[in-house]
DNA sequence: TTGAAAGCGCTAACAT
DNA sequence: ATGTTAGCGCTTTCAA
């Protein structure tokens, strides 16, 4: 009768009342319980061979995905890692999680990216919801946060490692650079070279706590060997060749005198030296440039800047491995530090002068 | 008899009995029922103000992160959206991601990034492992993943959107640019304006499938023109200034009449045109280029570089709204298709000949 | 080597 | 406006 149904409706309705596959799909397709088909999928308890093979086979035939969010909650057991950076425009904090994924890569561990822009408000808001999928540990750039955020992290009982700086008071495990030290190995260098009417160029500061040690540590030293900064100037929003070219020649209208220019990174710092070749300016000769990370993407300038290197992926590992390590069982201290020394690259646009 | 306990041994091992708190525990502290408490912690239902007031406090008082991975499994909603790309270091990627989160800030959609290496298998892993989190939508670029991939995306049940790319066969939605089109539209200008003798430089593509197409593309539109390429010269690896100094220096070594150099992207382009400056070379009069992306980062170079704006923020914030529209039920179609169009920019390395 | 039962912490669906 | 009950899909624990 009915062999009408030849007529197929074309139509992208056609509703294959398909619900996600459960163990208990595979269970049944494999004729074996839902918690040997449990421990074949996790590898876990012996599971004689015959079994074994059954269940995966099963489970490839159907395509089955396990359901991490109900495995999660029964073993109460995330291999989740928060790792909590203010950007991701800046190259710095890729580069940071290239280091962490790499030594994560060798664990069960995930990380988990949240990004702040900066804003402390937004920080506390991402570590809320990042903590409330109960991660196994949380990787956090800079040692200042909120109150709030503070209590949470102190509180989650999970490690807790901060990176890129160590200029202050962790919660639990650090590692990263001192900024104030970057900056006074950076004055001091200047110095013996023989530069003396110097600028700093860098984003304004207020929420950038390591720019500001920087710049703070940069100072500092300049004052112990009797010198002031004698001009400075400072933008918002991100970093581009366009913006270092700008304020440089900002600064250069208002202080002619300059003889070295301090940026605080690599990228305003190549602008900068973009707009000095232009005007027929020497570099270094005449005006030093140096920037801060050692960004060596931009090593194809038609000269090398002076920066230094801000052991980015370095601390993403060691991080990393902190959290690894802590998370296994393979370390039982807490609080650990890891300070990394940054080196500075002279490059060519910081010679004797 | 045993008072000796008031020798307490100080060691970080002073396992404050602390676990995670329940939402028990804040229906307990507030004398409120969980159901209600839940209630109040998600604003859902009718609650008075004096009940939600206690709530809240406890709350906060017990510093309570609720925990996702309970929710989540109760509700089967996860609100989270995995975010497929192959790098985060080639800052395309990253400005995808800018896009999408910008629409997924105004949901309550929370973006979740896997990085594949360019690689399908890794592809393939990064995939499964996100899934397996039960996301209510993926945003994966490229159009070419292996066959389990497709499979895994095509029966999760959930939004797919494919990026970047709009020359292929999507799963279900897709957003994107045609880089055949790039390509054919760059051939098309190169050649109107006079330039004859091209050279093509960029990855070695087997796995860069659009800067393949985007080769194929040129080359096509190219021999409609009865052009052929004079040269080529392709590289591993990531890129940079460096690299475009190098490849450029050794296809001009080997095919010095080279008048044009279309680059598979703005870094190795900025590379090759410091080294055509550095070498005297007039730039576009002697040898034209140009790059692909339209990488704003750049603009502060010598010179401007032609190039070509791959839409990049547009095409992360279609993708989330896609997603975002079809996970809130305000879009109840699927496969949408959203090619951009993307634009020529012809700097200053793009002249009459 | 395998299975059965009892939750993990929360929310849907239904009372009240 | 608030509470009760029954799971969500897995793993833990214990038994066989």
């Amino acid at each position: 009768m009915s062999d009408d149904k030849k007529v197929i409706p074309i139509t992208e309705d056609i509703e294959v009342p398909r619900r996600p596959l459960t163990l208990k799909d595979v269970s049944v397709a494999s004729g074996v319980s839902e918690m040997t088909v449990s421990r074949v999928l996790r590898n876990r308890g012996d599971v004689s061979d015959a079994t074994r093979e059954k269940v995966v086979r099963a489970a490839k035939d159907l395509g089955y995905v396990p359901n991490k969010i109900a495995g999660a909650l029964a073993s109460s057991r995330v291999n989740l890692v928060a790792v909590i950076i203010p950007s991701l425009s800046n190259m710095v904090f890729p580069e940071v999680l290239t280091g962490i994924s790499e030594v994560l890569d060798d664990s069960p561990l995930q990380a988990v990216v949240g990004v702040t822009n900066y804003l402390p408000e937004k920080e506390e808001n991402v570590l809320f919801d990042m903590l409330s999928w109960r991660p196994s540990g949380v990787i956090i750039a800079g040692l200042e946060h909120s109150d709030a955020s503070r209590a949470m992290l102190a509180s989650a009982g999970i490690p807790v490692v901060e990176i890129m700086d160590t200029d202050g008071d962790p919660i639990d495990a650090v590692v990263g650079i001192s900024h104030r030290r970057a900056g006074r190995m950076m004055a001091k260098q200047i110095v013996r070279y023989g530069y003396e009417n110097i600028g700093f160029l860098g984003t304004k500061m207020p929420l950038d706590h390591r720019a500001r040690k920087r710049f703070e540590g940069f100072t500092e030293a300049l004052a112990k060997e009797g010198i002031e900064i004698m001009d400075q100037e400072f933008y918002d929003g991100g970093s581009s060749l366009v913006k270092g070219r700008e304020l440089t020649e900002k600064i250069l209208k208002r202080s002619p005198d300059l003889d070295f220019l301090y940026y605080s990174n690599d990228m305003i710092g190549a602008g900068g030296l973009m707009y000095l070749r232009d005007q027929g300016v020497d570099v270094p000769g005449q005006i030093g440039l140096a920037g801060f990370n050692g960004v060596r993407l931009l090593d194809g300038l038609p000269q090398k800047l002076a920066t230094m290197d801000a052991e980015r992926i370095s601390i993403g590992r060691e991080a990393a491995r902190i959290i690894a390590g802590r998370t296994d069982g393979s370390i039982t201290e807490r609080g650990q530090r890891i300070e990394l020394s940054p080196k500075i690259q002279l490059g060519e646009t910081l010679k004797r002068h």
